[in-house]
DNA sequence: TCTAGGCCATCGAAATAGTCGATGATCTTG
DNA sequence: CAAGATCATCGACTATTTCGATGGCCTAGA
């Protein structure tokens, strides 16, 4: 036995079997209760004299007194047992004390619709949480890569298998206009959509909209006359005038003005999906958090449909 | 490896390499750094994640990222390494803030003369500790044995070789008696002794002061006139009479009355020796203890050369 | 797009550490 | 003094940890 050896090789069993051993004052007691040789308690006090710098436990008769630091480890080696066993068994987690931060890469689509009411219900029930918002600008599978972010939100279709996917919502894309625009009195046909003064959304050019893949598909080629780089001022663009755009329903919904709204001549689903990493897939915030938002979008589809 | 294992075979060192990990975001740093192969460190991560149920770090390109369990996992680990190395390192003992408690068992010679000073000394270096004190009526080596006692003082003479032994401080018998006694006029012959009216101590049987085995080596034998069970009601007893006590120097010079103290024709030195027991060896405590008991008898040593 | 280089995971062999059963030394008890 | 209980120690055995080599995956730069 080494003098004045490290406390590194000490394990946590080392230091239950040295509490038992001060509770039962007894080594071979402690032995019998851990099912284990005698000899195995010896040569486990052995190591924690060596490494503790102390004998521990000196012979006194039949049995063995415990020394003064000798307490005060146990009391120490208590403690120390209890917060552990807390802190490796799964955190029993509780949103109203929880602390850290929930960062979602997303776009405008999702900031307008479904972020709005996520942020109300995560504050109303975990008020320590920070939330943070990134604009995923196209880069969402981006910042997921680099932690940046914990989730992406939105219809990004991120590659490889080393994510997680849930999907929270279909949405699907509408036509909206100005009222008095000729469009708005009836169905639309496909050749009059395609007739008609298109303003495009360029998403800065990091991301084209599906609905142009649909229509390159049926050999329409639109041409826009406005472009913009989002969504946040097409109303007012719009309004009294003879534009039109082609946005997802939800977005369509949120336009509080007075802008009507038409379906299209072809259905684009817009599937909003999920993502996050193994980095966070374990972590109770991050699980809470998650199921919160496919709450309110489920919430959201349903008024929807309605 | 298990789903689900234990905490227990974790060690102390293998927390020290999650903290270097979670700081260098590496494992093969970290491996450099520890002087290792770096499939030890995937394998102490591995055991590490199995014991905290965790993936704790998640690849991450090149490199690694921390999930957010581990994270506040590693914040908790650095708390705990902190304080295990600075319990298990010896402790740096102030007595300032110590606390706890320090037996000693003694006679009525060491509480009359060593014990006042003691205890003053301790009450102002260590405020918080307790004093407390045993007769040790001549089974002081039973107290210690016992663990009854930290501190055996006396004249004992324990035995065996499991106790550590300090000797503090010399006496030596005087006679004592009334400033009237004719025999308080000179020197004393031994005849002169042997004739007195005699006070005998009998320490209640339990134990023979020192001076009585030299007599008996002198062939010479004195009987008592006054029997006493110990020294407490000596003075009063003595005081306008022509008895005469046998007793330690130091105990004459703690009777304030006016008793006349006068040398032994014999000279029979009593050595008061300290014992004590592994058991607080090497308590911070219980050091500081016994190191200002020396310094009390030594000071007392030398009040009484002078 | 492809390649060079860095990273962690995994494997079998080797080294290390822990456990066992038996025995020894010491103490208490009757 | 003998019987019974305690912890310490020993050699043999077993389990765990470390090593060196290899493989798969990712990034960065040509």
């Amino acid at each position: 036995m080494a003098a004045n050896s490290s406390i590194d090789p000490i394990d946590i069993g080392t230091l239950r079997t040295l509490v038992l051993v001060y509770d039962l004052r007894s080594f071979s007691a402690t032995a019998k209760r851990l099912d284990v040789n005698q000899s195995t308690i010896s040569y486990a006090v052995e190591r924690l004299r060596g490494a503790l710098h102390d004998p521990l436990f000196v012979r006194n008769g039949n049995g063995v007194a415990a020394t003064e630091r000798c307490a005060a480890l146990v009391g120490w080696a208590r403690d120390m047992i209890g917060e552990i066993d807390g802190l490796a068994s799964p955190v029993a987690f509780d949103p109203v004390t929880a602390q850290g931060s929930v960062t979602i890469s997303c776009n405008y689509h999702e900031r307008q619709t479904l972020i709005p009411q996520f942020s109300a219900r995560l504050r109303a029930g975990a008020p320590q949480v920070r939330l943070v918002l990134l604009d995923a600008a196209g880069h969402g599978d981006v910042h997921l890569k680099q932690n940046q972010c914990d989730i992406v939100l939105g219809p990004v279709g991120v590659v490889g298998e080393s994510f997680f996917r849930r999907h929270i919502l279909t949405d699907h894309y509408v036509c909206v206009m100005d009222p008095a625009n000729p469009l708005a009195r009836g169905r639309i046909a496909l050749s009059a959509y395609a007739r008609a003064e298109h303003v495009f959304i360029t998403h800065s050019g990091e991301w084209q909209p599906l609905y142009l893949a649909a229509l390159k598909a049926r050999k329409i080629e639109i041409a826009p006359v406005v472009s913009l780089p989002n969504h946040d001022s097409l109303e007012r663009i719009i309004a009294g005038t003879r534009l039109v755009a082609t946005i997802p329903h939800h977005l369509a919904r949120a336009m509080r003005g007075g802008l009507h709204v038409a379906a299209l001549p072809f259905r684009v689903p817009i599937s909003i999906d999920m993502y996050w990493s193994a980095r966070t897939a374990k972590s109770g915030l991050h699980k809470w958090a998650r199921g919160l938002l496919a709450e309110v979008a489920k919430a959201c589809d349903k008024g929807h449909a309605a």
